[in-house]
RNA sequence: GCGCCCGUAGCUCAGCAGGAUAGAGCAUCGGAUUCCUAAUCCGGGGGUCACAGGUUCGAAUCCUGUCGGGCGCACCA
C-alpha cells in the first residue's frame, strides 16, 4: 500500500487511493465488516486552511458498520496513514475528521503532474466504460434558433462534454421533429414564399403561418429547381416534397447558429424516418405484451375548461404505474402518433446504443417529465437492465437590455435569433455567462452587462487571468527566461496555497461529472483566476513577490513553471465549457 | 385544483455526496498604481439560510406541511 505518487498520478486520487488501502487493512483486522461500502468516503479540503492539507470523513461515514464511535475508528484510520509517504501529520478533530497535513513537496508534485498531462490534467475515469447518450437543442426545425434555445444548448454541449473529460463516452444527439402538423404549417409557408418567387402577390402572410424572412430564400431555391410546376397544383402533390425540402433547408440555418456557438451534434434523429421505420408501433407491441398499453378512455383535464369535450377510446400507456397523474395516449383518434407516442419509441431507440440518457430540456416541458420517464422505466423493467435517465430542466432565460425586458413577439416574428446575439456579444460570452448560474434557476441576460470587461463579468475576469498568464510567459521569453522546474523548492506559501487551489481541479471535474451540473466549472474558474489575480498583485505591493525577477533567474523560472501551470488549469477548464482561453485581451 | 423548479447579505448568486465558525460579486465605506496588463488587488460593515415541524452525533443541504415567485397541465410540439 502507499505506493508513492507517480508523475501523472494527481493527489487526490492519489489520497482515495491511499485512505482505501488504510480501511482495506482495516477489514483485515475484523475492525471492520470485510466488503463495507466505502461510497461515501470523501477526501476533500479542509474549510479552514489551518486544519491541514486534507480531510477525510472516513470515520464518522463508516462507525456504525464498525460498531464503534467515529473518534476510536479515526485513531485506528490514523495509525495507518501517519507514517505514510508525503503526510507531515494525522490529526483527529472536531466530531471525528482526520486532518492530514502534507509535506510541501507534495504541492511540487502536483505542480509537476499537471505538467506531465497537460490539456488531460483533471480527466477522470469515473465513467470509463460507460456510453451516455445527451440529447440537447432538438429545437423544432421550423426557423432559425432564437434565444429561447440557447441556454440548453450551450449547457447540454457543456454538460456533454463534462461527461467526456470525466471518462464516459458521450453521443450528441438531436430529434428533429419534423413529422407534426407544424412542419405541414411549415411546407404552407414555404409554398407561399415558392408562389412569391414566381411573381405571385402574396400580400401579408395569414396569421398562423411562419412569417419569417428566412422563408424567403427557401422559395426561391425551389421556384428556381421546379418553376411553376406545383403553382396550381393541389397540396397533396407539392407538400410532402416541400415539407422535406424546407425541413432540411431549416436544418442548415440550424446547424449554422449552432456551429456559431461551437455545438455539433453527432446524430440527428428524425421522427419521421422513426416512424417511416415502424418503430412506434414496434413500441407499442411489445408495451402490449407487457400488458403496459391498453385500449382506454382519457380522463378530461382538470383545472381547466375543454369546452368540446368528448372521452373517446385511444391506446394508452400506462405511465401511472411508473409515477405519472395520468395514462398517456401513445395515439391519437385518427390513428397517427401522438408526439409522446414517437417520443416513447425514440427512447427505446436511443437506449440500444447508450447504457445511460439524458435529454436537456427547456422549463416549458417541464409537464411532460413524468411520462417520458415512466416510459424509459418500462423499458428498464422489461429488459431487466437499469437504464438511468435524467432529464435536465433548464429555466427560462430573461432578455435585458440596460435593464429594461426585451420586448419579443413569435407571431410578428420579432424574436431575437441566437445568431444576432452571438454576432454582438460573442461566442464565449454567450456560453460562459449561460453557465454561471445553476440550470434550474431562472436567469437574466442583460446585453449591456454580459460585454462589460470587469471583474463584474465572469467571462472577463478569467480570460484575463489567463491572458496576464501568458503575457508574463511572453514576457520572460523575451528576456531569455523560460518555465523550469529545477527550483520548485524555493516556492513560498502563497504559491503552494495556489497550487492547493490548482490541485482541486480534478475533484472539481469528478463532482461535477456526477452532478452532471457543469456551471461548477464556471464557478471553480472563477474562484481560481481570483487566487492568481490576487497572487499577482501582491507583486505591486512587493517587488520581490513579482513573478518576473531579472536578478534571480532560478527563482523567476519557478513562479512561470506554477504560473504556466495555472494557467494550464484554466485552459482545461475553460475547454470544458467550449470558451477560448485568450492570449491577450 | 394538480405537477415541476426556485426562495441564502440591500441587489445578483455559489454552497462541492448531511459535516467543522454559511461564502463570492455588485452596492457602500476606507486603502494600494514610479507596476510582470490597476480590465486588478487589500480591508471594514452587512445573515433567524422564507416559515413550522421531523429524521440524527450533526441539516442551508434529506422528509412533511405552510407561505411567496416562476413554468406547465389537449389527441399540441
Amino acid at each position: 500500500m502507499a505506493r508513492p505518487m507517480s508523475e501523472t498520478q494527481t493527489l487526490y486520487a492519489a489520497f482515495a487511493a491511499r485512505i482505501g488501502a488504510a480501511l482495506a487493512a482495516l477489514e483485515e483486522e475484523a475492525v471492520l465488516p470485510a466488503g463495507t461500502p466505502r461510497d461515501a468516503v470523501s477526501v476533500e479540503p479542509p474549510r479552514d486552511p489551518s486544519h491541514g492539507d486534507l480531510a477525510t470523513n472516513a470515520a464518522m461515514v463508516l462507525a456504525k458498520a464498525a460498531g464503534t464511535n467515529p473518534r476510536a475508528l479515526a485513531e485506528r484510520i490514523v495509525e495507518k496513514l501517519a507514517g505514510a509517504p508525503l503526510v507531515e501529520s494525522a490529526a483527529i478533530a472536531g466530531p471525528g475528521f482526520i486532518n492530514l497535513r502534507l509535506v510541501p513537496a507534495t504541492w511540487l508534485a502536483e505542480l509537476r503532474a499537471i505538467a506531465a498531462l497537460g490539456p488531460d490534467y483533471g480527466r477522470s475515469p469515473i465513467g470509463a466504460g460507460r456510453t451516455v447518450n445527451v440529447e440537447y437543442v432538438s429545437a423544432n426545425p421550423t426557423g432559425p434558433m432564437h434565444m429561447g434555445h440557447c441556454r440548453g444548448a450551450v449547457v447540454g454541449d457543456a454538460l456533454a462534454a463534462l461527461l467526456e473529460f470525466a471518462g464516459h463516452r458521450v453521443i450528441r444527439e438531436y430529434y428533429v421533429n419534423d413529422a407534426g402538423g407544424q412542419v405541414d404549417v411549415l411546407a404552407e409557408s414555404a409554398y407561399l414564399r415558392y408562389a412569391e418567387a414566381l411573381g405571385t402577390d402574396i400580400g401579408e402572410i395569414p396569421p398562423g403561418l411562419y412569417p419569417g424572412e428566412y422563408l424567403v430564400p427557401i422559395g426561391q431555391a425551389l421556384a428556381a429547381e421546379y418553376g411553376d410546376r406545383y403553382l396550381d397544383a393541389p397540396a397533396d402533390e407539392w407538400r410532402p416534397l416541400f415539407r422535406k425540402r424546407t425541413v432540411a433547408a431549416m436544418m442548415e440555418l440550424i446547424k449554422a447558429d449552432l456551429a456559431l456557438l461551437g455545438i455539433h451534434h453527432d446524430v440527428f434523429s428524425s421522427e419521421a424516418e422513426l416512424q417511416a421505420a415502424g418503430k412506434p408501433a414496434h413500441a407499442e407491441a411489445w408495451l402490449r405484451e407487457h400488458g403496459l398499453v391498453y385500449d382506454g378512455h382519457l380522463e378530461a383535464p382538470k383545472g381547466k375548461e375543454v369546452e368540446d369535450w368528448e372521452p373517446v377510446e385511444l391506446p394508452l400507456f400506462r405511465s401511472t404505474r411508473f409515477g405519472d397523474d395520468q395514462d398517456r395516449p401513445i395515439r391519437k383518434s385518427d390513428g397517427s402518433w401522438t408526439y409522446f407516442g414517437a417520443d416513447l419509441a425514440y427512447h427505446m431507440q436511443k437506449a440500444e446504443s447508450a447504457d445511460e440518457l439524458i435529454d436537456v430540456w427547456g422549463a416549458d416541458h417541464a409537464g411532460t417529465v413524468k411520462r417520458i420517464k415512466a416510459a424509459v422505466a418500462a423499458l428498464s423493467e422489461g429488459q431487466g437492465r437499469t437504464i438511468p435517465f435524467d432529464v435536465k430542466l433548464v429555466q427560462m432565460v430573461q432578455l435585458l437590455r440596460g435593464g429594461e425586458p426585451v420586448k419579443m413577439s413569435k407571431r410578428a416574428g420579432t424574436f431575437v435569433t441566437l445568431a444576432d446575439v452571438v454576432r454582438e456579444v460573442g461566442k464565449d460570452v454567450v456560453r460562459f455567462t449561460m453557465l454561471t448560474r445553476k440550470p434550474e434557476a431562472q436567469m437574466d441576460f442583460d446585453f449591456a452587462k454580459v460585454v462589460e470587461a470587469s471583474k463584474d463579468n465572469p467571462v472577463f475576469y478569467v480570460q484575463y487571468a489567463h491572458a496576464r498568464i501568458s503575457s508574463t510567459l511572453r514576457k520572460a521569453a523575451a528576456e531569455g527566461i523560460a518555465p523550469a522546474d529545477e527550483a520548485l523548492d524555493r516556492l513560498g506559501a502563497e504559491e503552494l496555497a495556489l497550487v492547493a487551489l490548482a490541485a482541486q481541479f480534478p475533484r472539481e471535474v469528478e463532482a461535477a461529472a456526477r452532478a452532471r451540473e457543469p456551471h461548477r466549472i464556471a464557478f471553480y474558474l472563477y474562484d481560481l483566476a481570483a487566487a492568481f489575480h490576487a497572487f499577482w498583485n501582491m507583486g505591486n505591493d512587493d517587488p520581490a513577490k513579482r513573478i518576473i525577477l531579472t536578478q534571480d533567474a532560478q527563482l523567476t523560472a519557478a513562479r512561470l513553471f506554477l504560473a504556466a501551470r495555472i494557467g494550464q488549469v484554466i485552459r482545461n477548464g475553460l475547454a470544458i465549457l467550449g470558451v477560448e482561453a485568450v492570449e491577450e485581451l
